[in-house]
DNA sequence: ACTGGCACCTGGGCGC
DNA sequence: TGCGCCCAGGTGCCAG
């Protein structure tokens, strides 16, 4: 489900009702999700009081003291807020019940999601490797340009390798270079300062835009509290193949790049 | 060091 | 209605 902006809408939605809470428990229903919930996860967080909740790439890290709670939902996974002793309904697999009264309860169908403990976040091995932020200070054209000479990998590729920047997902790849009138299969190494620079403002312009209408992509998506996402963000070419471009009115086309589908105007994007 | 392909898992939609 | 197939928003890992 998640793409940034939902995850940065999620941690935004869940903060009030975690920020200065206890974690009275932590209920573990089925452990077996991307990686197994560890058996002293539920110990480490009990009992410790929430200061804050950020997003990292797509990683929510709930600081609770000395240790952080990590999430990631993968490409099923919600949290609901929920009263504590609401009954659990099919894959609802963990439950960080609080002081309040309240749970943040996690539903991932496909257990693509995962949960860590770390008492140092940014070293988790799923972070410490991770890119800079595409919303943050390090990421603009000039970065793209000294991280893709000499490489072949297509741009679309690049763009969602977390290593070079974090938390670009298969809809907002195939956005920003829409933006850019990038092909998606030119060879990063190929692009120009000027194209990059294109690409990394198309990049913070579709996530920043998502974000600020409180929006989403996702026809599924549902808030933390259960209401529908807004739905409100127009999508240019992700899943409009047959569609005219909005910008030229050619017909979008579809390719496969990693096993994964990208939209794209054949008239206004070059490679 | 890079690159492309596979794997994990469930559910929805489609054609027959 | 049912079955089989394909597809899906993520991302770590593997062989080449």
């Amino acid at each position: 489900m998640p793409e940034l902006p939902e995850v940065e809408t999620i941690a935004r939605g869940v903060r009030p009702a975690l920020r200065g809470r206890r974690i009275a428990r932590v209920v573990v229903r089925e452990p077996r999700l991307r990686w197994p919930v560890a058996d002293d996860l539920p110990p480490r967080l009990a009992g410790r009081t929430v200061r804050d909740v950020r997003r990292r790439a797509k990683y929510l890290v709930i600081d609770a003291g000395p240790e952080s709670l990590i999430a990631h939902l993968g490409m099923s996974g919600r949290l609901l807020l929920v009263e504590a002793d609401a009954p659990a309904a099919r894959h609802d697999h963990v439950d960080v019940v609080l002081s309040s009264g309240l749970a943040v309860r996690l539903r991932d169908p496909r257990r693509f999601g995962s949960l860590h403990v770390a008492a140092a976040p940014g070293d988790h091995p799923l972070l410490a490797k991770l890119g800079p932020e595409p919303l943050g200070d390090r990421f603009d054209g000039r970065y793209l340009f000294s991280v893709s000479r000499g490489r072949t990998v297509s741009i679309k590729d690049l763009l969602l390798n977390s290593r070079i920047v974090a938390g670009i997902g298969n809809i907002y790849a195939s956005e920003a270079l829409f933006g850019a009138r990038v092909h998606p299969r030119t060879a990063a190494g190929r692009l120009g300062r000027v194209r990059l620079e294109r690409v990394a403002a198309a990049v913070r312009a579709v996530l920043q835009r998502a974000i600020d209408t409180g929006g989403t992509t996702l026809r599924d998506y549902r808030t933390p509290g259960g209401d529908p996402g807004l739905f409100s963000i127009e999508l240019a070419a992700y899943g409009r193949a047959g569609r005219p471009c909005p910008r030229c009115g050619a017909a979008i086309r579809a390719l496969r790049q990693g096993g994964r589908s990208s939209f794209y105007c054949p008239r206004c994007q070059r490679r």
